[in-house]
This record gives C-alpha cells, structure tokens and sequence, in this order.
DNA sequence: TTTTATATGCGTAAAGAATACGCAAGAAAG
DNA sequence: CTTTCTTGCGTATTCTTTACGCATATAAAA
C-alpha cells in the first residue's frame, strides 16, 4: 500500500477500556485523572495509545496496568470512534473496550507516571470527561448490558459463586430495572449461564441461598428469527 | 499527549467495508482484484487506508466510491481488527463496516487506480483473500444477520417496497433459514420495521402481493431481560 | 424450647407469544 | 368454467412469560 505522507502520517490508535463495578447495588466506572495535556486534571476513561509491537487488546491490558495497576482482566470490544478532532494533538481512532472487575479485589494506583487520581464513579454521576470520552462511556454501558445476558462478563465479579439474591441485584444495578424475585431466578437459568453446585451460602441470618458458578464457556445462540 | 516515536511511528488506519446484495435468493458479497502490492492480483474487501481529513465512515465512502463507483450507501459498524501483522507494510489498524445495496441499481467500476476487477461473490464461495479479510467477512455476514431483524438496513434493497414473498426469500437468504409463508408474515409484521401501503404488485399469473415500506427509523427496542 | 420475623426455593394458574396448519380468494391458463 | 398457483387471513395448539401462593430454613426474640 502506497503512502502519501500528506494524507496518512500522524495517525495514531487509542485503546480505551471502561471498566466497571458493581458496589451494593451502584454500577461504577473507573475513571482517571490526567497528569499531562491535553485535558490535564480532567477525568477520564482508562486508555491511552496503542504501541506497535502489540495487539489492540494487549495495549489495552498495558494500559489498565500502567495507569491502574489492574492486571489480566477480560476485554470485550466494544467499538470505534474516529472523528477528526477526537483528540487534540494529532488524528487518533479509539478502540473502545469494556471490563467488569470486583474493585474490592484489586487496588487501584491513585497516582502513576501519567494520573494523578483515580477512584469508582457511579454511572449516574459521571462528570465532563476529556476527549470524547462520554459517549465512548454510553455506549459502553450499553455494551455491558448487553454481554450480562448472554456472556459470562459477570463471571469476574463472582469468582467464587454467586447466589441468587446477590445476583439479582447485579442485574438491576446494570440493567437499571426490578425483577420479581421467583421470576427472575428462571429467567437467569434459562439463560444458561450458571451451573449449579451443592453448596448454600449462609447471609445474615436467614435461610441459606443456593451457590451457582458461572460456566467456563457460553455457547452464543442465534437471536435471529 | 507525548508521543515516543519508537512506539507509535507509522501507524495507520484501514475502512474496510463488506458490501453485500442479494440476487435470486444468493446472498453475495462485492469483492475486488488488487492491483498493487502487497497481495497484488488478490481478491479483497473493499478499504483502504484512511485520511487525516475525514472522519471514518466518510473515509471508507470515499474509498468504495473509489474502488467500485458505488456511491452515498448506509454503512454500519461491525468490528475493529488490530493484530500487529495484519499489514505487511506497516502498523495498520481496520474498522470494519457493512453495507447493503441492490447490485442492479450500481455499476460497479471492474477497473480502477488500485483495482483490476471486481465481482459480486455468493459468501459460500469466497475465495482465500488478501489481508485478514476472510475473518472480516465472517464477522461482517453475522453483523449483517443481526442487523436485518433489528434495523431497516434492507430498505436500501428494496426503496419502492416489497412483497412479503420477496422479502422471505431475502431473510432466507441471509439468514440460511426456511420460514412457514405464514408465519413469516406476522414476526416480520411483529418486528415493526415495516409500514403498511395499499398497494398491491402482481407477479407472473398468481394472486397479488400486498406491498409494505420500510420505516424511516427503527427505535431500538431493548432485548434485556 | 417455642415463637416470630425474614428471606429463600419451589410450584402453579393465568396471560401472552410462537408455531402448525386449514381455507378462501385473486389472477392467469386451458 | 375449471384448474393451478399463490397470497392473505384465521384458529387451534403448544410453548413461554408473568403474577403470585406457600412451605421451609435460619437467627433472634420470647
């Protein structure tokens, strides 16, 4: 492929994760804040360029590393976003992905060579972000709600197993909905994505709730016709 | 944002679209020859390398019109693809796109600057293709399945109306399914991508079809739980 | 120990959606 | 007029989703 450097130099690709949480009932997204220029002190989504001598998702897995410390969590992608001026500096496309993460499992850096802060923000409190950075983050909650129901995303938040009042609130922090408990325990085992064990899980003083596993692989049906 | 040459240098950015069409109940999809290095006289997709002046979905119209004279065509997103050898020549990242239109309204260009033909492909034939463009193309044909059910992406195949026999035999088509004629006609009225019109169009000695429009815009409705 | 409060698991009736299939009607050909 | 083909409409049956009743397990209170 001919280059004109006129036409093509100074592009550069951007790997952007939004990862979430989910904290008694409160969907969260990680967000940043900046250290350098552009959009210094402002918040932002965990990204940043993608290097040469990796794939999309491996820079996006250095990255989380570099500005959060979070390490191996799984990515989906999520999409595209290339407007001229998305960034300041030169022309970049983003690559956007999502992740789910119990934030009591990891330990966020609060401050690296290129953030200055970092901390959970609810979904629903979610300020002006650098760059293009929110409507990256919209349709990335979009995304999530999609993959709860039809992948096994939620897997990393129940490492362990999960029961069925924990995880009925997990979708209605998500899905942002109520669900009829008795119904909502058939919906979820219809989707196929839990395997049963015989353990019971003890709350506070009530009957033991049942633990279910997350299953290893989901098999996609077709949703078409 | 600092750049260090050393990671960042030469990256680039292809539009790649899979055009399809269906013709007599055979779903196809438009391929072109290369004229150029690398993988000259290869069949591909059609894309190219993006400009710094556009933004993606007018970079990857520009290059269809380019390469085949098809010209103001819908294009959706389906995917991004970012191994590091996925170009010989340099770093190159790919956004994919789909795109469906009626071969008999184009005249499709067999020979451009870049191209040396070009030809409408059923998708059970493809032929091994330069770049990672069969993964694409597979990509892009379940993108396709998926956006047929959900979006008006069909009016483009049919902008003076449709029959319901025509438009079984293209979800047929696409979807490699065979429907109950009667039934077919009531999830596709279900759908609510169709409007009603009191017209009717006759075929070759039979009784004649009621003719439907597609809507202008789909709202998307949730498939949550 | 018995009772009470709370939350879980299971079951079932009613409502709604998807599927299988019968039948009449419009148009052309013989 | 009859035959043939195909479309449109309707309906019974099955399957799925929704609404909600009830017994049970646990800890705390009596």
């Amino acid at each position: 492929m001919e280059v004109n450097n006129k036409l093509y130099k100074n592009q550069g690709i951007h790997v952007i994760t939004s990862i979430f949480t989910v904290e008694q009932g409160v969907t969260k997204v990680l967000l940043i804040k900046r250290k350098n220029q552009p959009y210094l002190g402002k918040w932002v989504l965990t990204g940043g360029a993608l290097y040469n001598n990796e794939d999309l998702e491996d820079g996006a897995l250095r990255e989380i590393k570099e500005k959060t410390g979070i390490e191996k969590i799984e990515l989906i992608q999520s999409k595209a976003y290339g407007k001229i001026n998305r960034s300041p500096a030169m022309r970049m496309v983003a690559i956007s992905y999502i992740a789910l993460i119990d934030s009591q499992r990891v330990n966020v850096l609060r401050d690296t060579r290129n953030t200055s802060d970092a901390f959970w923000c609810p979904i629903d409190e979610v300020p002006a972000l650098g760059f293009d950075h929110n409507e990256i983050l919209e349709d990335a909650i979009k995304e999530l709600q999609k993959q709860i129901v039809k992948s096994n995303i939620l897997k990393s938040l129940f490492p362990n197993g999960v029961t069925m009042p924990e995880l009925q609130k997990t979708y209605e922090a998500i899905l942002g909905k109520k669900f009829d408990r008795r119904n909502f325990r058939k919906k979820i085992l219809n989707l196929n994505l839990l395997d049963d064990t015989n353990m019971t899980n003890k709350f506070e003083g009530n009957k033991p709730a049942k633990v279910y596993k997350f299953k290893k692989k989901i098999e996609d049906k077709d949703i078409f016709l």
